[in-house]
RNA sequence: GGAGAGGUGGCAGAGUGGUCGAAUGCGCGCGCUUGGAAAGCGCGUGUAGUCGAAAGGCUACCGAGGGUUCGAAUCCCUCCCUCUCCGCCA
Protein backbone atom coordinates (compact mmCIF):
# COMPACT_ATOMS: atom_id res chain seq x y z
CA UNK A 1 0.00 0.00 0.00
CA UNK A 2 1.17 3.72 -0.93
CA UNK A 3 0.90 6.06 1.31
CA UNK A 4 -2.11 8.21 1.08
CA UNK A 5 -0.41 11.73 0.73
CA UNK A 6 2.18 10.95 -1.15
CA UNK A 7 -1.13 10.00 -3.54
CA UNK A 8 -3.12 12.93 -2.82
CA UNK A 9 -0.03 15.32 -2.93
CA UNK A 10 1.69 14.10 -5.97
CA UNK A 11 -0.64 11.99 -8.10
CA UNK A 12 1.95 12.03 -11.07
CA UNK A 13 4.43 10.34 -9.45
CA UNK A 14 1.79 7.40 -8.63
CA UNK A 15 0.68 8.04 -12.40
CA UNK A 16 4.02 7.32 -13.91
CA UNK A 17 4.90 4.48 -11.33
CA UNK A 18 1.50 2.78 -13.02
CA UNK A 19 2.86 3.70 -16.31
CA UNK A 20 6.18 2.10 -15.82
CA UNK A 21 4.52 -1.07 -14.56
CA UNK A 22 2.55 -1.29 -17.43
CA UNK A 23 -0.49 -1.55 -15.67
CA UNK A 24 -4.29 -0.52 -15.88
CA UNK A 25 -5.49 1.43 -13.15
CA UNK A 26 -7.76 3.57 -12.84
CA UNK A 27 -5.92 6.58 -10.69
CA UNK A 28 -8.66 9.31 -11.35
CA UNK A 29 -11.48 7.62 -9.24
CA UNK A 30 -9.05 6.86 -6.63
CA UNK A 31 -8.46 10.74 -6.12
CA UNK A 32 -12.09 11.12 -6.75
CA UNK A 33 -12.96 8.21 -3.73
CA UNK A 34 -10.10 10.17 -1.70
CA UNK A 35 -11.89 13.53 -1.54
CA UNK A 36 -15.61 12.64 -1.04
CA UNK A 37 -14.09 10.30 1.48
CA UNK A 38 -12.61 13.38 3.70
CA UNK A 39 -15.23 15.44 3.20
CA UNK A 40 -17.42 12.70 4.59
CA UNK A 41 -14.94 12.33 7.61
CA UNK A 42 -15.28 16.02 8.28
CA UNK A 43 -18.94 15.69 8.87
CA UNK A 44 -18.56 12.90 10.78
CA UNK A 45 -16.26 13.98 12.93
CA UNK A 46 -17.89 17.88 13.16
CA UNK A 47 -21.25 15.84 14.54
CA UNK A 48 -19.06 13.49 17.13
CA UNK A 49 -17.70 16.97 18.27
CA UNK A 50 -21.04 18.25 18.93
CA UNK A 51 -22.07 14.94 20.81
CA UNK A 52 -18.99 15.45 22.87
CA UNK A 53 -19.61 18.65 24.00
CA UNK A 54 -23.66 18.38 24.78
CA UNK A 55 -22.03 15.13 27.10
CA UNK A 56 -19.90 17.59 28.82
CA UNK A 57 -22.87 19.91 29.54
CA UNK A 58 -25.00 17.34 30.15
CA UNK A 59 -22.97 15.87 32.99
CA UNK A 60 -23.16 19.27 34.73
CA UNK A 61 -26.70 19.25 34.84
CA UNK A 62 -29.23 17.26 37.50
CA UNK A 63 -30.32 13.88 35.93
CA UNK A 64 -33.93 14.82 35.73
CA UNK A 65 -33.90 17.97 35.45
CA UNK A 66 -35.83 20.22 32.36
CA UNK A 67 -32.77 21.71 30.71
CA UNK A 68 -31.09 17.77 30.86
CA UNK A 69 -34.63 16.27 28.94
CA UNK A 70 -34.45 18.95 27.03
CA UNK A 71 -30.84 18.28 25.82
CA UNK A 72 -31.85 14.97 25.56
CA UNK A 73 -34.04 15.57 23.03
CA UNK A 74 -32.11 17.71 21.34
CA UNK A 75 -29.29 14.80 20.99
CA UNK A 76 -31.29 12.29 19.68
CA UNK A 77 -31.58 14.21 16.47
CA UNK A 78 -27.99 14.64 16.31
CA UNK A 79 -27.84 11.22 17.50
CA UNK A 80 -29.99 9.84 14.55
CA UNK A 81 -27.91 11.71 12.06
CA UNK A 82 -24.36 10.87 13.08
CA UNK A 83 -25.44 7.22 13.05
CA UNK A 84 -26.61 7.52 9.50
CA UNK A 85 -23.32 9.67 8.67
CA UNK A 86 -21.07 7.29 9.95
CA UNK A 87 -22.67 4.37 8.16
CA UNK A 88 -22.10 6.32 5.06
CA UNK A 89 -18.46 7.00 5.78
CA UNK A 90 -17.67 2.97 6.80
CA UNK A 91 -18.57 2.53 3.29
CA UNK A 92 -16.95 5.15 2.21
CA UNK A 93 -13.82 4.01 4.25
CA UNK A 94 -14.31 0.13 2.51
CA UNK A 95 -14.13 1.81 -0.69
CA UNK A 96 -10.98 4.19 -0.16
CA UNK A 97 -9.07 1.10 1.24
CA UNK A 98 -10.15 -0.93 -1.74
CA UNK A 99 -8.66 2.12 -3.72
CA UNK A 100 -5.77 2.40 -1.90
CA UNK A 101 -4.88 -1.20 -2.16
CA UNK A 102 -5.40 -0.93 -6.12
CA UNK A 103 -2.17 1.31 -6.89
CA UNK A 104 0.99 -0.65 -7.16
CA UNK A 105 4.20 0.13 -5.63
CA UNK A 106 6.51 3.07 -7.14
CA UNK A 107 9.58 1.40 -8.98
CA UNK A 108 12.78 1.98 -8.20
CA UNK A 109 14.63 4.78 -10.54
CA UNK A 110 16.90 2.35 -11.15
CA UNK A 111 14.15 -0.27 -12.45
CA UNK A 112 14.81 -0.49 -16.37
CA UNK A 113 12.32 0.56 -18.99
CA UNK A 114 10.28 -2.77 -20.56
CA UNK A 115 6.85 -4.43 -21.14
CA UNK A 116 7.71 -7.57 -21.23
CA UNK A 117 9.96 -10.26 -19.76
CA UNK A 118 12.20 -10.23 -22.64
CA UNK A 119 13.12 -6.82 -22.13
CA UNK A 120 14.50 -7.49 -18.34
CA UNK A 121 18.24 -6.62 -18.18
CA UNK A 122 20.42 -9.89 -18.16
CA UNK A 123 22.56 -8.37 -14.47
CA UNK A 124 24.87 -11.27 -14.14
CA UNK A 125 26.32 -14.31 -15.68
CA UNK A 126 28.04 -16.83 -13.98
CA UNK A 127 29.51 -20.22 -15.04
CA UNK A 128 29.61 -22.00 -18.09
CA UNK A 129 25.87 -22.70 -19.57
CA UNK A 130 26.93 -23.39 -22.49
CA UNK A 131 29.33 -26.37 -22.39
CA UNK A 132 28.60 -29.28 -24.04
CA UNK A 133 27.14 -31.64 -21.90
CA UNK A 134 26.78 -34.56 -24.03
CA UNK A 135 25.19 -36.82 -21.55
CA UNK A 136 22.57 -34.35 -20.15
CA UNK A 137 19.47 -34.76 -20.80
CA UNK A 138 15.63 -33.55 -19.10
CA UNK A 139 15.41 -34.85 -15.56
CA UNK A 140 12.27 -36.37 -16.32
CA UNK A 141 13.71 -38.75 -19.03
CA UNK A 142 16.96 -39.91 -17.12
CA UNK A 143 16.58 -43.67 -16.55
CA UNK A 144 14.98 -44.41 -13.02
CA UNK A 145 13.80 -41.17 -12.38
CA UNK A 146 10.12 -42.71 -11.60
CA UNK A 147 11.27 -44.35 -8.67
CA UNK A 148 13.33 -41.68 -6.70
CA UNK A 149 10.71 -39.01 -7.86
CA UNK A 150 7.00 -40.90 -7.91
CA UNK A 151 4.78 -38.74 -9.21
CA UNK A 152 2.56 -41.59 -10.32
CA UNK A 153 1.69 -42.70 -6.74
CA UNK A 154 1.66 -38.76 -5.57
CA UNK A 155 -1.22 -38.40 -8.17
CA UNK A 156 -3.01 -42.14 -6.24
CA UNK A 157 -2.26 -40.58 -2.83
CA UNK A 158 -2.95 -36.44 -2.99
CA UNK A 159 -3.18 -35.58 -6.95
CA UNK A 160 -0.81 -34.20 -9.50
CA UNK A 161 2.20 -32.18 -8.90
CA UNK A 162 2.38 -34.16 -5.01
CA UNK A 163 5.33 -36.28 -5.88
CA UNK A 164 6.78 -38.76 -3.32
CA UNK A 165 10.31 -38.40 -3.21
CA UNK A 166 11.91 -42.07 -2.66
CA UNK A 167 15.20 -43.10 -1.20
CA UNK A 168 17.91 -40.80 -2.60
CA UNK A 169 15.84 -38.54 -4.14
CA UNK A 170 14.73 -38.23 -0.48
CA UNK A 171 17.98 -37.98 0.68
CA UNK A 172 18.93 -34.78 -2.19
CA UNK A 173 16.26 -33.37 -0.75
CA UNK A 174 17.31 -32.88 2.73
CA UNK A 175 20.46 -32.34 2.03
CA UNK A 176 20.01 -29.36 -0.02
CA UNK A 177 17.87 -28.07 2.29
CA UNK A 178 20.22 -28.64 5.06
CA UNK A 179 23.18 -26.79 2.68
CA UNK A 180 21.06 -23.96 2.35
CA UNK A 181 19.56 -23.25 6.02
CA UNK A 182 23.38 -23.78 6.97
CA UNK A 183 25.15 -21.49 4.42
CA UNK A 184 22.30 -19.11 5.23
CA UNK A 185 23.29 -19.55 9.26
CA UNK A 186 26.80 -18.60 8.42
CA UNK A 187 25.60 -15.51 6.13
CA UNK A 188 23.74 -14.16 9.55
CA UNK A 189 19.99 -15.44 8.52
CA UNK A 190 18.81 -16.40 11.90
CA UNK A 191 16.75 -19.65 11.34
CA UNK A 192 13.18 -19.81 11.95
CA UNK A 193 10.59 -22.98 11.41
CA UNK A 194 7.41 -21.00 10.99
CA UNK A 195 3.52 -22.16 11.04
CA UNK A 196 2.53 -23.28 7.71
CA UNK A 197 -0.83 -22.57 7.94
CA UNK A 198 -1.67 -18.56 8.23
CA UNK A 199 -4.90 -17.04 8.80
CA UNK A 200 -6.42 -14.07 6.84
CA UNK A 201 -5.04 -11.35 8.15
CA UNK A 202 -1.51 -12.63 7.87
CA UNK A 203 -2.15 -13.20 4.04
CA UNK A 204 -4.01 -10.01 3.66
CA UNK A 205 -1.18 -8.34 5.01
CA UNK A 206 1.28 -10.26 2.70
CA UNK A 207 -0.98 -9.55 -0.85
CA UNK A 208 -1.93 -12.98 -1.66
CA UNK A 209 -5.46 -11.92 -0.08
CA UNK A 210 -8.16 -10.71 -1.51
CA UNK A 211 -6.64 -10.96 -5.03
CA UNK A 212 -4.87 -14.45 -5.42
CA UNK A 213 -7.05 -16.08 -2.68
CA UNK A 214 -7.55 -18.92 -5.67
CA UNK A 215 -3.48 -19.66 -5.69
CA UNK A 216 -3.47 -21.06 -1.91
CA UNK A 217 -5.10 -24.05 -0.87
CA UNK A 218 -7.61 -22.93 2.28
CA UNK A 219 -9.06 -25.11 4.96
CA UNK A 220 -12.83 -26.04 5.03
CA UNK A 221 -12.66 -25.45 9.11
CA UNK A 222 -11.10 -22.46 10.84
CA UNK A 223 -10.61 -20.92 7.05
CA UNK A 224 -6.59 -21.35 7.34
CA UNK A 225 -4.55 -20.94 4.38
CA UNK A 226 -1.35 -23.17 3.72
CA UNK A 227 1.74 -20.68 2.93
CA UNK A 228 2.13 -20.19 -0.74
CA UNK A 229 5.72 -19.21 0.42
CA UNK A 230 7.50 -19.03 3.96
CA UNK A 231 7.38 -15.40 2.90
CA UNK A 232 4.22 -14.55 4.64
CA UNK A 233 4.33 -16.54 8.31
CA UNK A 234 7.86 -14.96 8.19
CA UNK A 235 6.84 -11.13 7.15
CA UNK A 236 4.08 -11.40 10.06
CA UNK A 237 6.16 -12.38 12.62
CA UNK A 238 6.59 -8.58 13.17
CA UNK A 239 2.79 -7.65 12.27
CA UNK A 240 2.30 -4.55 14.33
CA UNK A 241 5.07 -4.07 15.99
CA UNK A 242 7.62 -1.61 16.55
CA UNK A 243 10.68 -2.36 16.46
CA UNK A 244 14.12 -1.14 18.00
CA UNK A 245 16.28 0.62 15.51
CA UNK A 246 19.51 -0.41 16.58
CA UNK A 247 17.93 -3.94 15.98
CA UNK A 248 17.78 -3.54 12.19
CA UNK A 249 18.92 -5.37 10.08
CA UNK A 250 16.82 -8.21 11.18
CA UNK A 251 17.71 -10.85 9.04
CA UNK A 252 15.74 -14.61 9.03
CA UNK A 253 15.45 -17.61 6.68
CA UNK A 254 13.01 -20.44 7.15
CA UNK A 255 12.29 -23.44 5.40
CA UNK A 256 8.59 -24.46 4.65
CA UNK A 257 6.95 -26.26 2.20
CA UNK A 258 4.90 -24.48 0.20
CA UNK A 259 1.97 -24.79 -1.66
CA UNK A 260 0.59 -23.31 -4.81
CA UNK A 261 -2.82 -24.25 -6.89
CA UNK A 262 -0.85 -22.72 -9.92
CA UNK A 263 -3.91 -22.69 -11.95
CA UNK A 264 -3.85 -23.06 -15.71
CA UNK A 265 -0.11 -23.54 -16.41
CA UNK A 266 0.86 -26.62 -18.90
CA UNK A 267 3.28 -27.92 -21.07
CA UNK A 268 7.07 -28.41 -20.52
CA UNK A 269 7.01 -25.52 -17.50
CA UNK A 270 4.88 -28.19 -15.61
CA UNK A 271 6.97 -31.36 -16.49
CA UNK A 272 9.23 -33.37 -13.88
CA UNK A 273 10.20 -31.06 -10.72
CA UNK A 274 9.72 -27.51 -12.64
CA UNK A 275 6.52 -26.70 -10.93
CA UNK A 276 4.84 -28.84 -7.98
CA UNK A 277 1.96 -28.01 -5.85
CA UNK A 278 3.92 -28.70 -2.95
CA UNK A 279 7.85 -28.23 -3.04
CA UNK A 280 10.42 -27.05 -0.46
CA UNK A 281 12.20 -23.76 0.11
CA UNK A 282 14.21 -21.59 1.96
CA UNK A 283 12.81 -18.23 2.33
CA UNK A 284 15.66 -15.44 3.25
CA UNK A 285 13.77 -12.07 4.71
CA UNK A 286 14.79 -8.67 5.86
CA UNK A 287 13.42 -5.95 7.84
CA UNK A 288 15.82 -2.62 7.13
CA UNK A 289 16.25 1.02 7.95
CA UNK A 290 14.83 2.77 4.91
CA UNK A 291 18.03 4.19 4.23
CA UNK A 292 20.24 1.10 3.70
CA UNK A 293 17.13 -1.53 2.17
CA UNK A 294 18.98 -1.26 -1.36
CA UNK A 295 22.52 -2.18 0.04
CA UNK A 296 21.05 -4.83 1.90
CA UNK A 297 18.80 -5.69 -1.93
CA UNK A 298 22.26 -6.05 -3.40
CA UNK A 299 23.60 -8.31 -0.59
CA UNK A 300 21.18 -10.30 -0.18
CA UNK A 301 21.16 -11.27 -3.84
CA UNK A 302 24.29 -11.97 -3.32
CA UNK A 303 23.76 -14.56 -0.55
CA UNK A 304 21.03 -16.17 -2.77
CA UNK A 305 23.66 -16.21 -5.88
CA UNK A 306 26.58 -17.90 -3.15
CA UNK A 307 24.65 -20.97 -2.89
CA UNK A 308 24.38 -22.01 -6.38
CA UNK A 309 27.98 -20.84 -6.61
CA UNK A 310 29.00 -23.46 -4.05
CA UNK A 311 26.81 -25.89 -5.72
CA UNK A 312 28.80 -24.98 -9.13
CA UNK A 313 25.82 -24.81 -10.78
CA UNK A 314 25.50 -22.14 -13.94
CA UNK A 315 22.97 -18.67 -13.23
CA UNK A 316 22.25 -15.70 -14.37
CA UNK A 317 20.87 -13.06 -12.74
CA UNK A 318 17.94 -10.58 -14.56
CA UNK A 319 17.04 -7.27 -13.44
CA UNK A 320 13.04 -7.13 -13.89
CA UNK A 321 12.08 -4.46 -16.12
CA UNK A 322 9.26 -2.57 -15.20
CA UNK A 323 6.32 -4.16 -16.94
CA UNK A 324 7.48 -7.59 -15.25
CA UNK A 325 8.39 -6.38 -11.58
CA UNK A 326 5.60 -7.06 -10.08
CA UNK A 327 2.64 -5.09 -8.42
CA UNK A 328 4.43 -5.09 -4.91
CA UNK A 329 8.05 -4.84 -5.55
CA UNK A 330 10.29 -1.52 -6.33
CA UNK A 331 12.80 -3.53 -7.70
CA UNK A 332 13.61 -7.47 -8.26
CA UNK A 333 16.03 -9.66 -9.50
CA UNK A 334 15.35 -13.77 -10.60
CA UNK A 335 18.36 -15.61 -10.27
CA UNK A 336 17.53 -18.72 -12.82
CA UNK A 337 19.70 -21.72 -12.63
CA UNK A 338 20.84 -23.43 -15.85
CA UNK A 339 19.39 -26.74 -16.66
CA UNK A 340 21.50 -28.18 -19.80
CA UNK A 341 19.45 -31.51 -20.43
CA UNK A 342 15.90 -28.85 -20.86
CA UNK A 343 18.43 -25.96 -22.16
CA UNK A 344 16.60 -23.52 -20.35
CA UNK A 345 16.64 -21.48 -17.57
CA UNK A 346 14.54 -21.80 -14.44
CA UNK A 347 13.83 -19.29 -12.09
CA UNK A 348 15.03 -20.70 -8.56
CA UNK A 349 14.80 -17.34 -6.21
CA UNK A 350 13.77 -14.00 -6.65
CA UNK A 351 15.30 -11.13 -4.68
CA UNK A 352 12.96 -8.10 -4.28
CA UNK A 353 12.90 -4.64 -2.37
CA UNK A 354 9.64 -3.90 -1.19
CA UNK A 355 10.09 -0.78 0.76
CA UNK A 356 7.29 0.18 2.98
CA UNK A 357 4.64 -1.48 0.73
CA UNK A 358 4.40 -4.22 2.92
CA UNK A 359 5.58 -2.89 5.61
CA UNK A 360 2.54 -0.10 6.20
CA UNK A 361 0.03 -2.56 5.07
CA UNK A 362 1.63 -4.87 7.91
CA UNK A 363 2.59 -1.74 9.87
CA UNK A 364 5.42 -3.11 10.63
CA UNK A 365 7.68 -0.03 11.92
CA UNK A 366 11.04 1.00 13.96
CA UNK A 367 11.40 3.44 16.20
CA UNK A 368 13.21 6.47 14.83
CA UNK A 369 16.42 7.70 17.31
CA UNK A 370 16.44 10.46 15.56
CA UNK A 371 12.82 12.17 15.95
CA UNK A 372 11.71 9.38 18.40
CA UNK A 373 9.00 8.96 16.28
CA UNK A 374 7.71 5.29 14.78
CA UNK A 375 8.60 4.62 10.80
CA UNK A 376 8.11 2.10 8.64
CA UNK A 377 10.40 -0.14 7.89
CA UNK A 378 11.86 -1.47 4.36
CA UNK A 379 10.94 -5.45 3.71
CA UNK A 380 13.06 -7.49 1.09
CA UNK A 381 12.92 -11.19 0.68
CA UNK A 382 14.27 -13.69 -1.64
CA UNK A 383 14.51 -17.42 -1.96
CA UNK A 384 17.31 -18.99 -0.31
CA UNK A 385 16.63 -21.37 -2.52
CA UNK A 386 13.80 -23.23 -3.67
CA UNK A 387 14.50 -27.03 -3.75
CA UNK A 388 13.08 -28.71 -7.02
CA UNK A 389 14.12 -26.41 -9.34
CA UNK A 390 18.16 -26.41 -7.97
CA UNK A 391 17.50 -30.12 -7.69
CA UNK A 392 16.32 -30.27 -11.06
CA UNK A 393 19.19 -28.26 -12.83
CA UNK A 394 21.74 -30.72 -10.65
CA UNK A 395 20.34 -33.99 -11.95
CA UNK A 396 20.86 -32.80 -15.86
CA UNK A 397 23.85 -30.47 -15.51
CA UNK A 398 25.47 -33.37 -13.33
CA UNK A 399 24.76 -36.79 -14.89
CA UNK A 400 27.23 -38.78 -15.72
CA UNK A 401 27.88 -41.51 -18.19
CA UNK A 402 27.11 -44.28 -15.87
CA UNK A 403 23.92 -42.57 -15.34
CA UNK A 404 24.55 -41.78 -11.66
CA UNK A 405 24.49 -37.57 -10.70
CA UNK A 406 27.89 -36.51 -9.40
CA UNK A 407 27.12 -34.54 -6.47
CA UNK A 408 28.74 -31.20 -5.64
CA UNK A 409 31.48 -31.35 -3.24
CA UNK A 410 29.70 -28.66 -0.84
CA UNK A 411 26.67 -31.09 -0.76
CA UNK A 412 28.44 -34.18 -0.11
CA UNK A 413 28.79 -33.93 3.37
CA UNK A 414 25.36 -33.39 3.77
CA UNK A 415 24.36 -36.27 1.03
CA UNK A 416 26.33 -38.80 2.68
CA UNK A 417 28.43 -39.87 -1.00
CA UNK A 418 29.25 -38.49 -3.98
CA UNK A 419 27.22 -39.75 -6.36
CA UNK A 420 23.10 -40.19 -6.59
CA UNK A 421 21.91 -43.02 -8.02
CA UNK A 422 19.07 -44.56 -9.46
CA UNK A 423 19.60 -47.90 -9.91
C1' G B 1 -13.22 -31.53 24.29
C1' G B 2 -15.51 -30.03 29.58
C1' A B 3 -15.52 -26.33 33.79
C1' G B 4 -13.89 -21.68 35.59
C1' A B 5 -11.15 -16.87 35.48
C1' G B 6 -9.44 -12.98 32.64
C1' G B 7 -7.83 -9.48 28.33
C1' U B 8 -7.06 -1.45 30.14
C1' G B 9 -1.10 2.87 28.02
C1' G B 10 6.35 0.33 27.74
C1' C B 11 5.11 -2.77 32.40
C1' A B 12 2.07 -3.40 36.89
C1' G B 13 -2.69 -2.03 38.12
C1' A B 14 -7.38 1.27 39.37
C1' G B 15 -11.73 2.45 37.02
C1' U B 16 -18.64 -0.77 36.55
C1' G B 17 -23.11 4.51 32.39
C1' G B 18 -21.54 11.08 32.05
C1' U B 19 -16.10 16.65 32.48
C1' C B 20 -12.00 9.14 31.26
C1' G B 21 -7.00 9.12 26.52
C1' A B 22 -8.06 7.03 31.18
C1' A B 23 -6.05 7.44 38.69
C1' U B 24 -1.71 5.49 41.06
C1' G B 25 3.02 3.06 41.00
C1' C B 26 7.24 1.43 38.15
C1' G B 27 10.02 2.47 33.86
C1' C B 28 11.79 6.26 30.46
C1' G B 29 13.27 11.67 29.24
C1' C B 30 14.56 16.65 30.91
C1' G B 31 15.64 19.83 35.04
C1' C B 32 16.84 20.94 40.31
C1' U B 33 20.02 18.87 44.01
C1' U B 34 25.45 16.47 44.38
C1' G B 35 32.51 16.36 44.18
C1' G B 36 29.99 12.22 41.46
C1' A B 37 26.01 8.88 42.00
C1' A B 38 21.68 7.11 44.58
C1' A B 39 17.57 8.97 47.05
C1' G B 40 14.39 13.14 46.93
C1' C B 41 11.70 17.06 44.38
C1' G B 42 9.51 19.36 39.78
C1' C B 43 7.99 18.88 34.73
C1' G B 44 7.17 15.71 30.72
C1' U B 45 6.28 10.87 28.50
C1' G B 46 0.88 6.52 23.36
C1' U B 47 -0.75 5.64 18.24
C1' A B 48 -3.39 6.95 14.01
C1' G B 49 -6.56 9.90 10.87
C1' U B 50 -8.03 14.64 9.39
C1' C B 51 -8.12 20.18 9.05
C1' G B 52 -4.36 24.04 9.09
C1' A B 53 1.17 27.81 6.00
C1' A B 54 2.24 27.13 11.03
C1' A B 55 1.00 27.37 16.03
C1' G B 56 -2.48 24.32 17.01
C1' G B 57 -7.52 22.28 16.57
C1' C B 58 -10.84 18.21 15.91
C1' U B 59 -11.83 12.82 15.76
C1' A B 60 -10.83 7.74 16.80
C1' C B 61 -8.49 3.88 19.72
C1' C B 62 -9.34 0.34 26.98
C1' G B 63 -8.54 -7.87 22.73
C1' A B 64 -11.83 -7.70 17.68
C1' G B 65 -16.63 -6.85 15.61
C1' G B 66 -21.79 -5.73 16.29
C1' G B 67 -25.85 -3.79 19.58
C1' U B 68 -28.49 -0.78 23.59
C1' U B 69 -28.27 4.61 25.04
C1' C B 70 -28.68 11.59 24.45
C1' G B 71 -23.89 9.41 26.25
C1' A B 72 -20.10 3.00 26.71
C1' A B 73 -13.47 1.13 29.10
C1' U B 74 -18.09 0.34 32.04
C1' C B 75 -24.43 -2.90 30.00
C1' C B 76 -25.89 -6.90 26.03
C1' C B 77 -24.47 -10.37 21.83
C1' U B 78 -20.77 -12.90 18.67
C1' C B 79 -15.79 -14.06 17.85
C1' C B 80 -10.43 -14.29 19.06
C1' C B 81 -6.66 -14.94 22.61
C1' U B 82 -4.41 -15.99 27.59
C1' C B 83 -4.39 -18.48 32.36
C1' U B 84 -6.10 -22.51 36.02
C1' C B 85 -8.28 -27.40 36.72
C1' C B 86 -10.13 -32.01 34.33
C1' G B 87 -10.12 -35.23 30.00
C1' C B 88 -7.66 -36.86 25.52
C1' C B 89 -3.29 -37.16 22.67
C1' A B 90 2.30 -37.31 19.10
Amino acid sequence: MLDAKLVRESPEVVRAAIAKKHLDVDLDSVLAIDSTWRVQLQEVEHLRATQKAANAAMAALAKGSPEFLAKVAEMKAVAQQAKERDAVLKDMEDKFRQAMLSLPNLPHASVPEGRTPEENVVYALHGAHDEARPHARPHWEIPGFDKLFDFARGAKVTGAGFPFYVGDGARIVRALLNFFLEENAKAGYVEVNPPIFVNAASATATGQLPDKEGQMYETTVDHLYAVPTAEVPLTNFYRDEILDEAALPVRRCAYTPCFRREAGSYGKDVRGLNRLHQFDKVELLKWVHPATSYDELDKLRDDAERLLQKLGLPYRVLLMCGGDLGFAQAKKYDIEVWAAGQKRWLEVSSCSNFEAFQARRAQIRFRSKETGKPELVHTLNGSGLAVPRVLAALLENNLQSDGRVKIPAALVPHFGKEFLSFA
